[in-house]
DNA sequence: ACGATTGCTATACACGCGTGTAGCATCCGA
DNA sequence: TCGGATGCTACACGCGTGTATAGCAATCGT
């Protein structure tokens, strides 16, 4: 029903119409959408989502439908991006983000994230749970040779590490409104610049000069249950 | 010119108007507001907030002007409430949201908090930036008692907690799109007992096996920069 | 070469929003 | 007792939004 801008079901020999850009126009409309989501949030109207493109307000109607599902089809294309991005370059999470920020096209595909889980849709928990799962893998696998600690609560760790971290630029970004799409690099390469020397002295040494608040959580834990959890203990 | 619930100088003798409530009518649309925006972010209508205080709409505009002014107030007495008991209480910053989530009212609080940054307006920037600072405070005292290990950068690592805890929460709030008013208590209790493993471990030991990430970073951040910085080392 | 489908625009509709205005009841001070 | 301020409601206006419809130009299949 729904055809593609390469769908080879109907497409006759050459490109038809060589725009000005070399996109369909329905996918520079995506494009546009996902700029602008990024920009300005999910409230962006879909006449600054035209005008973006350079179109009509209603061809967003014909092309899609309605606003929700442009959104839908928005985040399929960054989930899918993301995805082929994930698989292709190394997938360290540590620095996944910084590689992410460092095309602009990937940047306002980063920021696109944020906003949707920020927002509370559905695809920004698919996202975020996405990106514990893969966490908790990589975790793992780093765990068994040599580079991370074991912890008491892998899965734990990596959903705190992961929502700590996605929320800590959640913030960033809403400490900073006045973002325009062009500097979303900037704005990000300062932001890790910023935050790299702590985060990595974090994860190194943590916080705490000794164990004492760690012991008296588990003593706490253990009085409450004495049955389950803590047999995977090796910290 | 503006009349406060209590305000002296034109109370007459005994409570006028024995409400419902004990609260004056402007003091009960403030306060419903704030559990508005808690519940639905801040584009929640003024017909809804109206309605939930049980009064009319245009009451708001009777009382506060417009929908900005209401929400300003909204924002002091958050913020007041806030500095009242972190004055009273202890101000430990780990715990110190947990010990807000405890009753309902500071739980619409912090949630109110929380929106307020997720926003991005003034008032959210405000609540960081003062958090940052009590948190600096803090560390550096702690440090000095020998509680938290020292930092490279004692303000830069305050900074990120504070951004990765608030983030955090933020993260977690937009998971649960379907929160209710009366839940706050439950959610909050049930994430910081989630998470009070992974971070009081994260905290205690860090992620990472050695140091050396901290060691690879300091070497090219010398490399870098040969001059400043790097001298209040003792990690 | 011609009809039909496609790409696109322009305009209008309905809705919810914040806001403004008119009016009523009540309470207080002189 | 009475004038005026106060607390509050009901209703209407303008605006921006997503959505729907009508129509035009071009392209493609046959």
């Amino acid at each position: 029903m729904r055809i593609a801008e390469a769908d080879p079901t109907s497409e006759t020999a050459a490109v038809p119409d060589p725009a000005p850009s070399d996109l369909t126009t329905r996918a520079r409309l995506r494009d546009a959408a996902i700029e602008c989501f990024a920009a300005e949030g999910f409230g962006a109207s879909v006449r600054t989502i035209a005008a973006r493109a350079g179109v009509s307000a209603g061809l967003i109607r014909h092309h899609f439908g309605s606003k929700d599902a442009l959104r839908a089809e928005c985040d399929d294309a960054v989930l899918e991006r993301h995805r082929t991005l994930k698989t292709e370059g190394l997938e360290s999470p540590a620095n996944a983000m910084a590689q992410l920020a460092e095309a602009d096209e990937h940047g306002a595909m980063l920021v696109y994230i944020l906003r949707s889980v920020q927002d509370g849709s559905p695809a920004g928990a698919s996202f975020i749970e996405h990106l514990i799962a893969d966490a908790a893998a990589y975790s793992e696998q780093a765990v068994a040779s040599g580079i991370l600690r074991p912890s008491l609560d892998p899965v734990g760790r990596a959903r705190l590490m992961v929502t700590q971290s996605v929320g800590g630029l959640i913030v960033m970004l809403s400490l900073h409104p006045e973002i325009d799409l062009t500097d979303f690099k900037t704005v990000l390469a300062k932001t890790f610049e910023q935050i790299a020397l702590p985060s990595i002295e974090l994860y190194t040494n943590g916080v705490f000069a000794d164990s004492t608040y760690l012991d008296q959580y588990l003593a706490y834990v253990e009085a409450q249950s004495p049955n389950a959890q803590s047999r995977t203990e090796q910290s």
